[in-house]
DNA sequence: GTCTATAAAGCGAGCGCTCGCTCGTAAAAT
DNA sequence: ATTTTACGAGCGAGCGCTCGCTTTATAGAC
């Protein structure tokens, strides 16, 4: 019944294959962290993590996660004080729930490019992938790139790693493109690493190509557009 | 004698022209903000604030700015709590004073290209220029960036309009150099959206490329080399 | 259906602590 | 002698977190 419910596959998009509503997102918390939660029923505690966890990117993108009281939050969500530590032991734990759930989620979305695909098609794959899933999860990830800076060890090492793995997976597509004679790079690591720059630009500075009204597509084709002309895609 | 010192210019480099030495850096904030300091002797006022400049961000850039006590603050300046506030008059105008020196030294050290420079150039020197003085004043810009997403409308306020007018002017340079026919470039203003994260991310991520070993002289290189075959430079 | 025993979930005042900031006083400089 | 600067204990407020208690949901007996 928490199951999350799974969506019919639309070709090949890589956030088609995966449910990311809020409820799907809570499940998968509540099986991460199900020893710590104290709440024994399953759809209880998933429909309330649910609403946690909304407003605490909502309350936290605005604040700031470490401004955010836990007062704030109780008010916000409707949950007292101890209710809410019953869904987590800590501050940090609550912290952990989101990045956690960020870095697996990325994990599953782009971490298996399709091999069959020629470098040039898997390069867009995972760009407008990146784009798509930063889109369906916007305020996970602005939570995740602003608050894991300055925090806790454990915490900031999860999205360091996250983030490397997504360099990683853009330099091994640049090195099989440039091996195959797709690209023409000359340092593959430095491409990768200026690449991530501007697929995070995209919900970094959401606000910005709002204002704009510049859609993800939009901005994946002129991402691709900007760097195939660089890596003098033919 | 707290003027500061004229450093001899070198080339055209736009951080050659200007002192950016942490005295000279705190004597613009006594000249910025000397109505709210209480202390009167300006040799001493700079030479202070110099040393709270300091260790504020080193202190910031590892904690976050809002984790920073100003017991803590205290601590590592040698300073009592009540000596600190005779050099600010609330935390916030501690965060104004590091955030107003960044924009001022911004738009004096990118603000003006040297028009005579043909397009392809000037945009070299924009690149060039903002690497270098990302460089030489390192803390201060990771704390601007990392630290003003959360924080009092006044302080966020000022880093976007910085942020913006940087990009303005990458844009302008962009916009020119197409009039001119030295770039092909389908849209400028998403263009230039996208170079402003890779410039960013040379002091936001710098533990990155200073792990991989990268100059500063090597990453501006890079950059204009990506940069240049996407934009069809001849 | 109604009653009732037990478990599950929620409540919120209060604890110890740290925060930004003040102010009466001491030390240093002139 | 007077001004300038520095000191640091102390203030009220707000923090993360706890715990004794109440309310709500559930299940078996009749």
């Amino acid at each position: 019944m928490t199951q999350p419910k799974p969506v019919p596959p639309r070709g090949d998009a890589p956030t088609a294959r995966l449910d990311l509503s809020l409820e799907a997102l809570a499940a998968r918390i509540l099986a991460r962290h199900g020893d710590t939660i104290r709440v024994k029923k399953a759809h209880v505690a998933t429909q309330r993590l649910a609403r946690i966890v909304d407003c605490t990117l909502a309350l936290a993108n605005r604040v700031g996660f470490h401004s955010m009281s836990l007062r704030d939050l109780s008010k916000e969500t409707g949950l007292s004080m101890g209710a809410l530590y019953a869904y987590f032991d800590s501050k940090e734990t609550l912290l952990l729930m989101v990045l956690g759930t960020v870095s697996e989620v990325v994990e599953e979305a782009l971490g298996h490019p399709p091999a069959e695909l020629p470098p040039p098609e898997r390069l867009r794959w995972l760009v407008a992938g990146h784009v798509a899933l930063t889109e369906a999860m916007l305020p996970w990830f602005t939570f995740a790139y602003m608050q894991a800076k300055s925090f806790p060890p454990e915490a900031r090492a999860l999205a360091v790693a996250s983030e490397q793995r997504t360099e990683g997976l853009i330099a091994q597509v640049l090195a099989d493109g440039k091996a195959a004679g797709d690209f023409e790079i000359a340092d593959v690591e430095m491409t990768a690493a200026l690449l991530k720059p501007m697929l995070q630009d995209w919900y970094v500075k959401r606000s910005k190509y709002r204002r704009r009204k510049v859609s993800p597509g939009a901005y994946s084709q002129a991402l691709m557009a900007f760097v195939g002309a660089a890596i003098g895609k033919r």
